[in-house]
Parts: structure tokens; sequence; C-alpha cells
DNA sequence: AACGGCAGCAACCGCCTTTCG
DNA sequence: ACGAAAGGCGGTTGCTGCCGT
């Protein structure tokens, strides 16, 4: 049988990519009323989505001061250095990095970085035995690093709501010519061995 | 020109911690 | 002091677009 915990009005739980008008929605709401109290908050302002849901879309995306785009190479140094000192503490490595987010960073670590690792350690006889650290998580120096396009196509589809009044936050992608930020990654790996 | 595989990102899930009643 | 609910976090998945064959 269907247990159904019958909330009176069912609420069909909304999941999936987000639309405009569910961010419209939210942002406007919160514009208005603040953030916080996310089931209520949700329920208020009419979405169809779990108060986590809305939480993550605000504090991911839509959030005025979240900065998207190209991580720089000194961003990148940081993660680096962080994530040796405190491992996958995404969050905790994402506050010292003003505007981006755990969830970013941890994207970042694992499409980018932690490939460089694999193939570093592949390449560099890695064995099993990294005689550094093996508590967290291992790094390494890195190799190819030819098709990492920093910019690559920073934002696809349905970009960022472009009413957004503090926009400051939204750079333009653009990769174009600044792909100068051919970031000395081995410079980076390096140091990142040092430790 | 079409197909398959790969990479990157947004969002979900489940667990743990914190806060409130 | 205890239990329930919400918030927060990290891991994982699914989808989309791009690149190579």
């Amino acid at each position: 049988m269907d247990k159904k915990p019958c909330k009176s009005q069912d609420v069909e739980v909304r999941k999936g990519p987000w639309t405009m008008e569910e961010d419209l929605i939210l942002m406007n709401y919160i514009a208005n009323h603040g953030e916080g109290v996310w089931n209520s908050l949700a329920r208020s302002a009419g979405l169809k989505r779990t108060g986590k849901s809305c939480r993550l879309r605000w504090l991911n995306y839509l959030r005025p001061d979240v900065r998207r785009g190209n991580i720089t190479p000194e961003e990148q140094l940081l993660i680096m250095e962080l994530h040796a000192k405190w491992g996958n503490r995404w969050s905790k490595i994402a506050k010292h990095l003003p505007g981006r987010t755990d969830n970013e960073i941890k994207n970042y670590w694992r499409t980018r970085i932690q490939k460089h690792i694999k193939q570093a350690e592949n390449f560099t006889g890695q064995t099993a035995d990294h005689q550094h650290h093996h508590h967290n998580n291992d790094q390494a120096s890195t190799s190819q690093l030819s098709s990492c396009g920093p910019a690559d196509h920073a934002v696809e589809s349905y970009s960022p709501p472009s009413f957004n009044p503090n926009m400051e936050a939204f750079q333009g992608p653009f990769p174009t010519e600044s792909n100068d930020n051919f970031w000395s990654m081995e410079d980076l790996w390096s140091m990142q061995l040092l430790n």
C-alpha cells in the first residue's frame, strides 16, 4: 500500500534543476523577508521545494555575493594549502575563499585537482606507499595540465538572474584571451609537495 | 556526419550536529 | 533533561555539452 503521511495538502515536491521562475520567486521572497527558516520559507514563498533545496540554491547560486567563474591561481593555491591542512572540510575551506561555496570548491577539487593527483601518481611511480600523509587524502604532483583551460565553459545554460541588482558578483565569464591564466600548476604542485 | 566516451557542474541523499520546545 | 526538527556538511549521482574517433 502506499503509505501517505497525508499532510492534507500533500505538497508534490519538485526536484531537479531550478527554473528561472523558481529562482525569481526565491530571490524575491528572500529580498522581502530575509533568509532562514527554510522549510516555512519554502512554503510561504509558494515553492514546491524542500527547505533544504531552497537553502542550497540560495547559498550556492543565487546569493548576491556568490562568486562564480574561474578559480584564480591564487584561489587554487589556497585551496590546495587548506586541503592539505584540513582534508575534505569543504565548508571550512570555503570560509577562506570569499564568494566561493563549499560545493564549488568540492567540485573543483574532484574534477580538476584530484584527477591530476591520480595521474601524477601513475607518473611518479606511485605505488601504494605515500610516504607522506596517507591519512586523509593524497596529494602528489601533477602532470598533464594542457587541456585545462581555466575558463572553459564558465556559465552555460541559464545563467544566474541577470536582473540581480547586486550583480557585481556575477562576473562575465569570457575566457577569451584570459587564458594567460596558464597557471603554473607545476609550481603550485611543487609548493604543495613541500608540505 | 554520426556515435561514443569523457568532463564538469548542479542538485540530491543521508548522516551528523545544533537548536528549540 | 529529553526528543524532535532544522540546519549543515560531505559524498554521490544524473544531466548536459564537448571532443575525439
